[in-house]
DNA sequence: TTCATGTACAACCATTTGGTTGTAGGTTAC
DNA sequence: GTAACCTACAACCAAATGGTTGTACATGAA
Protein backbone atom coordinates (compact mmCIF):
# COMPACT_ATOMS: atom_id res chain seq x y z
CA UNK A 1 0.00 0.00 0.00
CA UNK A 2 1.66 3.73 -1.15
CA UNK A 3 -0.28 5.90 1.08
CA UNK A 4 1.04 8.69 -0.98
CA UNK A 5 4.30 10.19 -1.11
CA UNK A 6 5.25 12.65 1.36
CA UNK A 7 6.06 16.31 -0.36
CA UNK A 8 9.68 18.10 0.88
CA UNK A 9 7.29 20.59 2.77
CA UNK A 10 5.48 18.17 4.72
CA UNK A 11 9.01 16.72 5.57
CA UNK A 12 10.12 20.26 6.46
CA UNK A 13 7.26 20.46 8.79
CA UNK A 14 7.12 17.09 10.25
CA UNK A 15 10.81 17.39 11.21
CA UNK A 16 10.62 20.85 12.65
CA UNK A 17 7.56 20.02 14.43
CA UNK A 18 9.75 17.53 16.24
CA UNK A 19 12.61 20.24 17.01
CA UNK A 20 10.93 21.20 20.34
CA UNK A 21 11.26 19.15 23.90
CA UNK A 22 7.62 20.26 24.27
CA UNK A 23 6.10 19.45 20.96
CA UNK A 24 7.72 16.18 21.18
CA UNK A 25 6.39 15.87 24.89
CA UNK A 26 2.78 16.27 23.60
CA UNK A 27 3.47 13.47 21.01
CA UNK A 28 4.35 11.16 23.78
CA UNK A 29 1.04 12.29 25.78
CA UNK A 30 -0.91 12.52 22.90
CA UNK A 31 0.51 8.86 21.91
CA UNK A 32 -0.22 7.35 25.53
CA UNK A 33 -3.87 8.45 25.62
CA UNK A 34 -6.02 10.95 24.14
CA UNK A 35 -6.15 14.41 26.03
CA UNK A 36 -7.64 17.47 25.74
CA UNK A 37 -6.10 20.52 24.84
CA UNK A 38 -6.19 22.10 28.21
CA UNK A 39 -5.71 18.75 29.46
CA UNK A 40 -2.36 19.30 28.04
CA UNK A 41 -1.27 22.68 28.94
CA UNK A 42 -1.69 22.30 32.84
CA UNK A 43 1.81 20.08 32.04
CA UNK A 44 3.93 22.80 30.73
CA UNK A 45 5.11 26.05 32.15
CA UNK A 46 3.65 27.84 29.52
CA UNK A 47 -0.02 29.63 28.50
CA UNK A 48 -2.35 27.93 27.31
CA UNK A 49 -2.39 29.53 24.24
CA UNK A 50 1.55 28.66 23.93
CA UNK A 51 0.44 25.13 24.38
CA UNK A 52 -2.53 25.65 21.82
CA UNK A 53 0.39 26.66 19.25
CA UNK A 54 2.43 23.83 19.70
CA UNK A 55 -0.68 21.83 18.92
CA UNK A 56 -1.72 23.21 15.83
CA UNK A 57 2.19 22.74 14.53
CA UNK A 58 1.94 19.49 15.43
CA UNK A 59 -1.17 19.00 14.02
CA UNK A 60 -0.33 21.06 10.55
CA UNK A 61 2.57 18.61 10.59
CA UNK A 62 -0.28 15.06 10.58
CA UNK A 63 1.97 14.00 13.92
CA UNK A 64 -1.75 14.24 15.89
CA UNK A 65 -4.83 15.06 15.00
CA UNK A 66 -7.86 16.73 16.77
CA UNK A 67 -11.28 15.54 17.14
CA UNK A 68 -13.85 17.68 19.13
CA UNK A 69 -15.97 16.60 21.59
CA UNK A 70 -18.07 19.11 23.43
CA UNK A 71 -15.95 22.13 24.51
CA UNK A 72 -12.98 20.03 24.56
CA UNK A 73 -10.74 19.18 21.49
CA UNK A 74 -9.32 16.17 21.96
CA UNK A 75 -5.56 15.27 21.21
CA UNK A 76 -4.67 12.21 19.35
CA UNK A 77 -1.04 10.67 18.20
CA UNK A 78 -0.95 9.78 14.76
CA UNK A 79 1.39 6.84 14.80
CA UNK A 80 1.45 6.12 10.75
CA UNK A 81 2.83 9.70 10.52
CA UNK A 82 6.00 8.98 12.75
CA UNK A 83 6.24 5.37 11.34
CA UNK A 84 6.77 7.35 7.99
CA UNK A 85 9.28 9.78 9.79
CA UNK A 86 11.34 7.09 10.85
CA UNK A 87 11.20 5.34 7.32
CA UNK A 88 12.75 9.17 5.93
CA UNK A 89 15.82 8.20 7.98
CA UNK A 90 16.65 4.90 7.15
CA UNK A 91 15.95 5.88 3.91
CA UNK A 92 19.72 8.21 4.65
CA UNK A 93 20.96 5.54 6.55
CA UNK A 94 20.12 3.05 3.27
CA UNK A 95 22.24 5.41 1.22
CA UNK A 96 25.42 5.18 3.41
CA UNK A 97 24.90 1.62 3.93
CA UNK A 98 24.74 1.21 -0.28
CA UNK A 99 28.25 3.42 -0.39
CA UNK A 100 29.76 1.15 1.88
CA UNK A 101 28.70 -2.20 0.08
CA UNK A 102 30.28 -0.29 -2.60
CA UNK A 103 33.42 0.23 -1.22
CA UNK A 104 33.80 -2.72 0.15
CA UNK A 105 32.85 -4.44 -3.24
CA UNK A 106 35.87 -2.23 -4.60
CA UNK A 107 37.94 -3.61 -1.88
CA UNK A 108 37.52 -7.38 -2.46
CA UNK A 109 38.29 -6.96 -6.41
CA UNK A 110 41.72 -8.18 -7.52
CA UNK A 111 43.36 -4.87 -8.26
CA UNK A 112 44.56 -4.94 -12.08
CA UNK A 113 48.24 -6.63 -11.47
CA UNK A 114 47.17 -9.27 -9.13
CA UNK A 115 45.72 -11.85 -12.06
CA UNK A 116 48.10 -14.85 -11.63
CA UNK B 1 27.23 -0.41 23.76
CA UNK B 2 25.59 3.10 25.13
CA UNK B 3 26.73 5.70 23.19
CA UNK B 4 25.76 8.71 25.21
CA UNK B 5 22.13 9.17 25.96
CA UNK B 6 21.19 12.35 23.61
CA UNK B 7 20.53 15.65 25.79
CA UNK B 8 16.84 17.24 24.56
CA UNK B 9 19.14 20.04 23.70
CA UNK B 10 20.72 18.09 20.88
CA UNK B 11 17.74 16.47 19.73
CA UNK B 12 16.73 19.72 19.53
CA UNK B 13 19.17 20.52 16.75
CA UNK B 14 19.17 16.98 15.15
CA UNK B 15 15.17 17.39 13.73
CA UNK B 16 15.92 21.27 13.36
CA UNK B 17 18.72 20.12 10.91
CA UNK B 18 16.74 17.66 9.27
CA UNK B 19 13.81 20.46 8.83
CA UNK B 20 15.57 22.13 5.32
CA UNK B 21 15.38 20.32 2.25
CA UNK B 22 18.49 21.95 1.20
CA UNK B 23 20.54 20.33 4.13
CA UNK B 24 18.60 16.98 3.65
CA UNK B 25 20.11 17.26 0.29
CA UNK B 26 23.42 18.17 1.58
CA UNK B 27 23.13 14.56 3.96
CA UNK B 28 22.28 12.40 1.17
CA UNK B 29 25.29 13.89 -1.26
CA UNK B 30 27.89 13.57 2.54
CA UNK B 31 26.55 10.27 2.27
CA UNK B 32 27.70 9.64 -0.87
CA UNK B 33 30.55 10.61 -1.16
CA UNK B 34 33.03 13.07 0.76
CA UNK B 35 32.72 16.58 -0.79
CA UNK B 36 34.19 19.74 -0.31
CA UNK B 37 31.90 22.97 0.86
CA UNK B 38 32.35 24.53 -2.18
CA UNK B 39 31.40 21.58 -4.56
CA UNK B 40 28.53 21.12 -2.42
CA UNK B 41 27.64 24.87 -2.77
CA UNK B 42 27.98 24.44 -7.14
CA UNK B 43 25.18 22.55 -6.57
CA UNK B 44 22.33 24.71 -5.09
CA UNK B 45 20.92 28.29 -6.37
CA UNK B 46 22.10 29.77 -3.27
CA UNK B 47 25.65 31.81 -2.34
CA UNK B 48 28.23 29.90 -0.77
CA UNK B 49 28.59 31.84 2.30
CA UNK B 50 24.53 30.25 2.76
CA UNK B 51 25.42 26.87 2.10
CA UNK B 52 28.60 27.04 4.35
CA UNK B 53 25.90 28.03 6.96
CA UNK B 54 23.46 25.13 6.18
CA UNK B 55 26.83 22.61 6.83
CA UNK B 56 27.38 24.81 10.19
CA UNK B 57 23.64 24.10 10.92
CA UNK B 58 24.50 20.00 9.98
CA UNK B 59 27.84 20.55 11.61
CA UNK B 60 26.13 21.20 15.37
CA UNK B 61 23.90 18.77 15.30
CA UNK B 62 26.76 15.86 14.65
CA UNK B 63 24.88 14.52 11.43
CA UNK B 64 28.28 15.56 9.47
CA UNK B 65 31.22 16.22 10.24
CA UNK B 66 34.32 18.16 8.34
CA UNK B 67 37.70 17.60 7.68
CA UNK B 68 40.02 20.00 6.83
CA UNK B 69 42.62 18.85 3.61
CA UNK B 70 44.69 21.59 2.20
CA UNK B 71 42.83 24.50 1.62
CA UNK B 72 39.22 22.90 1.08
CA UNK B 73 37.16 21.15 3.90
CA UNK B 74 36.14 18.17 3.44
CA UNK B 75 32.88 16.81 4.51
CA UNK B 76 31.00 13.67 5.28
CA UNK B 77 28.38 12.33 6.61
CA UNK B 78 28.13 10.54 10.08
CA UNK B 79 25.68 7.56 9.73
CA UNK B 80 25.79 6.76 13.27
CA UNK B 81 23.65 10.07 14.47
CA UNK B 82 21.19 9.50 11.74
CA UNK B 83 20.46 6.03 13.14
CA UNK B 84 20.13 7.12 16.66
CA UNK B 85 17.79 9.70 15.25
CA UNK B 86 15.66 7.22 13.67
CA UNK B 87 15.45 5.14 17.05
CA UNK B 88 14.31 7.93 18.60
CA UNK B 89 11.07 8.30 16.23
CA UNK B 90 10.66 4.47 16.74
CA UNK B 91 10.55 4.78 20.70
CA UNK B 92 7.47 7.20 19.93
CA UNK B 93 6.03 4.34 17.89
CA UNK B 94 6.80 2.17 20.47
CA UNK B 95 4.53 4.08 23.23
CA UNK B 96 1.70 3.52 21.05
CA UNK B 97 2.17 -0.28 20.21
CA UNK B 98 2.36 -0.25 24.00
CA UNK B 99 -0.80 1.53 24.18
CA UNK B 100 -2.25 -0.67 21.26
CA UNK B 101 -1.63 -4.11 23.21
CA UNK B 102 -2.65 -2.72 26.72
CA UNK B 103 -6.02 -1.91 25.03
CA UNK B 104 -5.93 -5.55 23.15
CA UNK B 105 -5.55 -7.47 26.32
CA UNK B 106 -8.42 -5.08 28.04
CA UNK B 107 -10.53 -6.50 25.12
CA UNK B 108 -9.46 -9.93 25.75
CA UNK B 109 -10.29 -9.86 29.41
CA UNK B 110 -13.41 -11.22 30.40
CA UNK B 111 -15.66 -8.44 31.63
CA UNK B 112 -16.82 -8.56 35.11
CA UNK B 113 -20.07 -10.09 34.20
CA UNK B 114 -19.02 -12.83 32.12
CA UNK B 115 -17.83 -15.53 34.05
CA UNK B 116 -20.14 -18.74 33.76
C1' DT C 1 55.45 36.38 -7.24
C1' DT C 2 51.03 36.74 -8.71
C1' DC C 3 46.54 35.15 -9.39
C1' DA C 4 42.72 32.15 -8.67
C1' DT C 5 40.47 29.18 -5.38
C1' DG C 6 38.41 27.83 -0.89
C1' DT C 7 37.15 29.26 3.40
C1' DA C 8 35.85 32.19 7.50
C1' DC C 9 33.24 35.61 9.37
C1' DA C 10 30.84 40.05 10.12
C1' DA C 11 26.96 43.00 9.11
C1' DC C 12 22.66 43.45 7.47
C1' DC C 13 17.73 42.29 6.26
C1' DA C 14 13.04 40.00 5.96
C1' DT C 15 10.50 36.35 7.76
C1' DT C 16 9.41 32.85 11.06
C1' DT C 17 9.17 31.17 15.69
C1' DG C 18 7.82 30.84 20.44
C1' DG C 19 6.18 33.20 23.76
C1' DT C 20 2.81 36.75 25.93
C1' DT C 21 -1.93 39.18 26.97
C1' DG C 22 -6.50 40.22 25.77
C1' DT C 23 -11.03 39.50 23.80
C1' DA C 24 -14.82 36.82 22.29
C1' DG C 25 -17.81 32.70 21.60
C1' DG C 26 -19.57 28.04 22.56
C1' DT C 27 -20.61 24.34 26.14
C1' DT C 28 -21.35 22.38 30.63
C1' DA C 29 -22.64 22.61 35.48
C1' DC C 30 -25.30 24.63 39.14
C1' DG D 1 -29.96 32.13 33.81
C1' DT D 2 -25.41 32.63 35.37
C1' DA D 3 -20.98 31.25 36.28
C1' DA D 4 -17.13 28.43 35.13
C1' DC D 5 -14.65 26.10 31.57
C1' DC D 6 -12.56 25.20 26.93
C1' DT D 7 -11.26 26.96 22.81
C1' DA D 8 -10.23 30.29 18.98
C1' DC D 9 -7.81 34.01 17.43
C1' DA D 10 -5.73 38.66 17.09
C1' DA D 11 -2.00 41.76 18.37
C1' DC D 12 2.25 42.29 20.03
C1' DC D 13 7.29 41.29 21.12
C1' DA D 14 12.12 39.31 21.31
C1' DA D 15 14.95 36.03 19.35
C1' DA D 16 16.19 32.77 15.83
C1' DT D 17 16.40 31.53 10.83
C1' DG D 18 17.76 31.78 6.10
C1' DG D 19 19.28 34.48 2.98
C1' DT D 20 22.45 38.38 1.13
C1' DT D 21 27.04 41.17 0.32
C1' DG D 22 31.57 42.42 1.57
C1' DT D 23 36.12 41.78 3.51
C1' DA D 24 40.07 39.18 4.89
C1' DC D 25 43.15 35.37 4.82
C1' DA D 26 45.31 30.88 3.62
C1' DT D 27 46.54 27.62 0.05
C1' DG D 28 47.58 25.88 -4.65
C1' DA D 29 48.83 26.71 -9.45
C1' DA D 30 51.28 29.31 -13.24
Amino acid sequence: MVVHELSELEIDRIFQAMADATRRDIIKQAMLREQSVSELAKRYRMSFAAVQKHVAVLERASLITKEKRGREQLVHGNPAMLHRAAQLLDAYEDIWRQRANRIGELLSEPSQGMES
